[in-house]
DNA sequence: ATTATACTTAACCAAATGGTTAAATATAAT
DNA sequence: ATTATATTTAACCATTTGGTTAAGTATAAT
Protein backbone atom coordinates (compact mmCIF):
# COMPACT_ATOMS: atom_id res chain seq x y z
CA UNK A 1 0.00 0.00 0.00
CA UNK A 2 3.26 2.46 0.37
CA UNK A 3 3.01 4.70 -2.71
CA UNK A 4 5.88 5.87 -2.23
CA UNK A 5 9.67 5.04 -2.47
CA UNK A 6 12.68 7.25 -1.93
CA UNK A 7 13.76 7.66 -5.31
CA UNK A 8 9.94 7.56 -6.47
CA UNK A 9 10.11 11.25 -4.77
CA UNK A 10 13.39 12.47 -5.20
CA UNK A 11 12.63 12.59 -9.21
CA UNK A 12 8.74 13.93 -8.44
CA UNK A 13 10.25 16.22 -6.67
CA UNK A 14 13.23 17.46 -8.23
CA UNK A 15 11.01 17.48 -11.58
CA UNK A 16 8.41 19.75 -10.08
CA UNK A 17 11.26 22.56 -8.46
CA UNK A 18 11.86 23.66 -12.08
CA UNK A 19 9.02 26.52 -13.36
CA UNK A 20 9.27 25.10 -17.25
CA UNK A 21 8.35 21.92 -16.23
CA UNK A 22 5.61 22.94 -13.88
CA UNK A 23 4.49 25.16 -16.77
CA UNK A 24 4.56 22.00 -19.21
CA UNK A 25 2.60 20.03 -16.81
CA UNK A 26 0.09 22.57 -16.43
CA UNK A 27 -0.08 22.70 -20.09
CA UNK A 28 -0.62 19.18 -20.47
CA UNK A 29 -3.77 19.60 -17.98
CA UNK A 30 -5.31 20.62 -21.39
CA UNK A 31 -4.94 17.82 -23.21
CA UNK A 32 -2.27 16.10 -25.23
CA UNK A 33 0.66 18.32 -27.00
CA UNK A 34 2.88 18.49 -29.81
CA UNK A 35 6.80 19.40 -28.73
CA UNK A 36 6.71 22.39 -30.76
CA UNK A 37 2.99 23.24 -28.71
CA UNK A 38 4.87 22.82 -25.24
CA UNK A 39 7.57 24.78 -26.57
CA UNK A 40 5.60 28.17 -28.00
CA UNK A 41 5.02 29.65 -24.68
CA UNK A 42 8.93 29.89 -23.55
CA UNK A 43 11.98 31.73 -24.23
CA UNK A 44 13.87 29.08 -24.71
CA UNK A 45 15.54 26.42 -27.46
CA UNK A 46 13.79 23.43 -28.98
CA UNK A 47 16.38 21.01 -27.55
CA UNK A 48 16.13 22.93 -24.36
CA UNK A 49 12.39 21.87 -23.85
CA UNK A 50 13.50 18.13 -24.96
CA UNK A 51 15.08 17.60 -22.55
CA UNK A 52 12.66 18.59 -19.81
CA UNK A 53 10.62 16.43 -21.61
CA UNK A 54 13.05 13.60 -21.18
CA UNK A 55 13.36 14.61 -17.29
CA UNK A 56 9.41 14.92 -16.98
CA UNK A 57 8.76 11.23 -18.90
CA UNK A 58 11.83 9.85 -16.71
CA UNK A 59 10.43 10.62 -13.38
CA UNK A 60 7.02 9.10 -14.75
CA UNK A 61 5.19 12.15 -14.88
CA UNK A 62 4.48 12.39 -18.94
CA UNK A 63 4.70 9.75 -21.70
CA UNK A 64 4.26 9.88 -25.65
CA UNK A 65 2.80 8.60 -28.58
CA UNK A 66 4.32 8.94 -31.70
CA UNK A 67 2.52 10.57 -35.12
CA UNK A 68 4.16 10.61 -38.15
CA UNK A 69 6.54 13.23 -37.21
CA UNK A 70 5.45 14.53 -34.02
CA UNK A 71 5.35 13.99 -30.93
CA UNK A 72 2.64 13.94 -28.75
CA UNK A 73 3.02 14.46 -24.89
CA UNK A 74 -0.01 13.93 -22.08
CA UNK A 75 0.27 13.70 -18.59
CA UNK A 76 0.19 10.20 -16.76
CA UNK A 77 -2.22 11.42 -13.93
CA UNK A 78 -1.08 9.07 -11.15
CA UNK A 79 2.53 9.69 -11.13
CA UNK A 80 2.55 12.30 -8.59
CA UNK A 81 0.50 9.88 -5.85
CA UNK A 82 3.46 9.13 -4.05
CA UNK A 83 4.44 12.62 -3.77
CA UNK A 84 1.76 13.79 -2.91
CA UNK A 85 0.70 11.63 -0.04
CA UNK A 86 3.91 11.71 1.52
CA UNK A 87 2.68 15.51 2.24
CA UNK A 88 -0.25 14.69 3.08
CA UNK A 89 0.32 12.23 5.72
CA UNK A 90 3.11 14.79 7.18
CA UNK A 91 0.53 17.56 7.57
CA UNK A 92 -1.77 14.97 9.32
CA UNK A 93 0.78 14.36 11.85
CA UNK A 94 1.51 17.84 12.58
CA UNK A 95 -2.08 19.09 13.01
CA UNK A 96 -3.02 16.62 14.89
CA UNK A 97 0.36 17.92 17.37
CA UNK A 98 -0.93 21.16 16.44
CA UNK A 99 1.05 23.46 18.91
CA UNK A 100 2.63 20.82 20.90
CA UNK A 101 6.19 21.00 19.81
CA UNK A 102 6.08 23.67 17.37
CA UNK A 103 8.38 27.05 18.90
CA UNK A 104 6.45 30.20 19.34
CA UNK A 105 7.29 31.27 16.10
CA UNK A 106 5.20 28.27 14.17
CA UNK A 107 1.96 29.52 16.73
CA UNK A 108 -0.38 30.46 14.31
CA UNK A 109 -1.62 34.18 15.09
CA UNK B 1 -6.44 33.24 -1.87
CA UNK B 2 -3.34 31.97 -3.86
CA UNK B 3 -0.94 29.77 -1.49
CA UNK B 4 1.69 29.74 -3.82
CA UNK B 5 4.34 31.86 -6.07
CA UNK B 6 6.49 30.26 -8.26
CA UNK B 7 9.63 30.96 -5.90
CA UNK B 8 7.38 29.57 -2.98
CA UNK B 9 7.33 26.56 -5.45
CA UNK B 10 10.55 26.13 -6.70
CA UNK B 11 12.07 26.49 -2.93
CA UNK B 12 9.59 24.11 -1.16
CA UNK B 13 9.70 21.15 -4.51
CA UNK B 14 13.44 21.82 -4.36
CA UNK B 15 13.89 21.42 -0.78
CA UNK B 16 11.95 18.08 -0.94
CA UNK B 17 13.68 16.33 -3.64
CA UNK B 18 16.43 15.50 -1.31
CA UNK B 19 16.41 12.13 0.56
CA UNK B 20 17.94 13.83 3.74
CA UNK B 21 16.19 17.06 3.88
CA UNK B 22 12.98 15.19 3.93
CA UNK B 23 14.22 12.54 6.31
CA UNK B 24 15.31 15.57 8.61
CA UNK B 25 11.49 17.22 8.15
CA UNK B 26 10.08 13.74 9.08
CA UNK B 27 12.60 13.46 12.35
CA UNK B 28 11.29 16.97 13.21
CA UNK B 29 7.56 15.77 13.16
CA UNK B 30 8.34 13.58 16.70
CA UNK B 31 9.34 17.54 18.07
CA UNK B 32 12.21 19.85 17.63
CA UNK B 33 15.57 18.37 17.53
CA UNK B 34 19.15 19.79 18.24
CA UNK B 35 21.42 19.59 15.19
CA UNK B 36 23.53 17.10 16.73
CA UNK B 37 20.54 15.12 17.29
CA UNK B 38 19.09 15.58 13.41
CA UNK B 39 23.00 14.87 11.96
CA UNK B 40 22.72 11.28 14.24
CA UNK B 41 21.25 8.85 12.08
CA UNK B 42 23.28 10.23 8.55
CA UNK B 43 26.85 8.84 7.91
CA UNK B 44 27.69 12.74 6.75
CA UNK B 45 29.61 15.46 8.35
CA UNK B 46 28.33 18.38 10.45
CA UNK B 47 28.65 20.72 8.64
CA UNK B 48 26.52 19.30 5.66
CA UNK B 49 23.73 19.37 7.83
CA UNK B 50 24.07 22.63 9.01
CA UNK B 51 23.53 23.19 5.75
CA UNK B 52 20.55 21.03 4.63
CA UNK B 53 18.94 22.89 7.96
CA UNK B 54 20.10 25.99 6.12
CA UNK B 55 18.34 25.53 3.06
CA UNK B 56 15.50 24.17 5.12
CA UNK B 57 15.34 27.08 6.83
CA UNK B 58 15.58 29.50 3.60
CA UNK B 59 13.04 27.64 2.30
CA UNK B 60 10.77 28.04 5.36
CA UNK B 61 10.22 24.57 6.15
CA UNK B 62 12.07 25.02 9.55
CA UNK B 63 12.54 27.63 12.42
CA UNK B 64 15.06 27.50 15.06
CA UNK B 65 14.92 28.85 18.35
CA UNK B 66 18.46 28.70 20.80
CA UNK B 67 18.79 27.47 24.01
CA UNK B 68 22.43 27.91 25.40
CA UNK B 69 25.04 26.54 23.08
CA UNK B 70 22.21 24.62 21.18
CA UNK B 71 19.90 24.77 18.19
CA UNK B 72 16.50 23.66 18.64
CA UNK B 73 15.12 23.25 15.15
CA UNK B 74 11.42 22.36 14.62
CA UNK B 75 8.95 22.31 11.63
CA UNK B 76 7.29 25.29 10.02
CA UNK B 77 3.90 23.40 9.76
CA UNK B 78 2.18 25.56 6.99
CA UNK B 79 4.78 26.13 4.59
CA UNK B 80 4.03 23.04 2.11
CA UNK B 81 0.63 24.14 1.83
CA UNK B 82 1.44 26.17 -1.17
CA UNK B 83 3.06 22.82 -2.75
CA UNK B 84 0.89 20.48 -1.53
CA UNK B 85 -2.27 23.01 -3.20
CA UNK B 86 -0.59 23.23 -6.30
CA UNK B 87 -0.68 19.87 -6.70
CA UNK B 88 -3.87 18.87 -5.54
CA UNK B 89 -5.43 21.07 -7.73
CA UNK B 90 -3.88 19.85 -10.81
CA UNK B 91 -5.27 15.91 -9.14
CA UNK B 92 -8.73 17.29 -9.18
CA UNK B 93 -8.40 18.74 -12.91
CA UNK B 94 -7.20 15.03 -14.05
CA UNK B 95 -9.58 13.61 -12.48
CA UNK B 96 -12.16 15.58 -13.73
CA UNK B 97 -11.03 14.57 -17.23
CA UNK B 98 -10.18 11.22 -16.48
CA UNK B 99 -9.92 8.66 -20.19
CA UNK B 100 -10.66 12.17 -21.98
CA UNK B 101 -6.92 12.90 -23.26
CA UNK B 102 -4.76 10.67 -21.96
CA UNK B 103 -3.37 8.63 -24.22
CA UNK B 104 -3.84 4.69 -23.63
CA UNK B 105 -0.76 4.02 -21.74
CA UNK B 106 -2.59 5.98 -19.17
CA UNK B 107 -5.63 4.30 -18.61
CA UNK B 108 -6.13 2.78 -15.68
CA UNK B 109 -6.09 -1.44 -16.17
C1' DA C 1 15.06 13.37 -55.61
C1' DT C 2 15.14 17.52 -52.98
C1' DT C 3 13.73 20.29 -49.54
C1' DA C 4 11.20 21.51 -45.41
C1' DT C 5 9.52 20.27 -40.88
C1' DA C 6 9.63 18.10 -36.23
C1' DC C 7 12.39 16.57 -33.12
C1' DT C 8 16.67 14.49 -30.85
C1' DT C 9 21.52 13.93 -29.85
C1' DA C 10 26.14 15.61 -29.09
C1' DA C 11 29.36 18.70 -27.40
C1' DC C 12 29.96 22.37 -24.74
C1' DC C 13 29.53 25.88 -20.83
C1' DA C 14 28.43 28.44 -16.47
C1' DA C 15 26.21 28.08 -12.30
C1' DA C 16 24.22 25.43 -8.63
C1' DT C 17 24.37 21.38 -5.52
C1' DG C 18 25.95 18.36 -2.02
C1' DG C 19 29.65 16.80 -0.01
C1' DT C 20 34.44 17.34 2.30
C1' DT C 21 38.15 19.26 5.82
C1' DA C 22 39.97 23.01 8.52
C1' DA C 23 39.27 27.08 11.04
C1' DA C 24 36.17 30.23 13.66
C1' DT C 25 32.59 31.39 17.13
C1' DA C 26 29.78 30.93 21.18
C1' DT C 27 28.56 28.85 25.29
C1' DA C 28 29.44 25.59 29.19
C1' DA C 29 32.26 23.01 32.27
C1' DT C 30 36.53 22.45 35.05
C1' DA D 1 41.95 30.72 32.60
C1' DT D 2 41.62 26.52 29.99
C1' DT D 3 39.38 23.14 27.80
C1' DA D 4 35.43 20.84 25.87
C1' DT D 5 31.10 21.01 23.33
C1' DA D 6 27.77 22.68 19.79
C1' DT D 7 27.51 24.69 15.75
C1' DT D 8 28.73 27.69 11.74
C1' DT D 9 31.65 29.60 8.14
C1' DA D 10 35.18 29.32 4.63
C1' DA D 11 37.53 27.21 1.05
C1' DC D 12 37.55 23.65 -1.82
C1' DC D 13 35.99 19.82 -5.09
C1' DA D 14 33.29 16.68 -8.18
C1' DT D 15 28.90 16.09 -10.10
C1' DT D 16 24.56 17.64 -11.73
C1' DT D 17 21.67 21.00 -13.89
C1' DG D 18 19.76 23.93 -17.28
C1' DG D 19 20.88 26.31 -20.92
C1' DT D 20 23.28 27.01 -25.62
C1' DT D 21 24.57 25.93 -30.78
C1' DA D 22 25.51 22.65 -34.40
C1' DA D 23 24.72 18.40 -36.44
C1' DG D 24 21.83 14.20 -37.07
C1' DT D 25 17.44 11.44 -37.91
C1' DA D 26 12.76 10.66 -39.37
C1' DT D 27 8.76 11.89 -41.70
C1' DA D 28 6.14 14.88 -45.00
C1' DA D 29 5.67 17.87 -48.87
C1' DT D 30 7.03 19.38 -53.55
Amino acid sequence: MVKYNADNLNDVFSVLSDPTRRSIIEQLSNGERSVQELAEPFDMSLPAISKHLKVLENAGLVTHRKEGRYRYYSIQPDAMDGACEWMETLKQVWAKFEGMFCCSKNKKQ
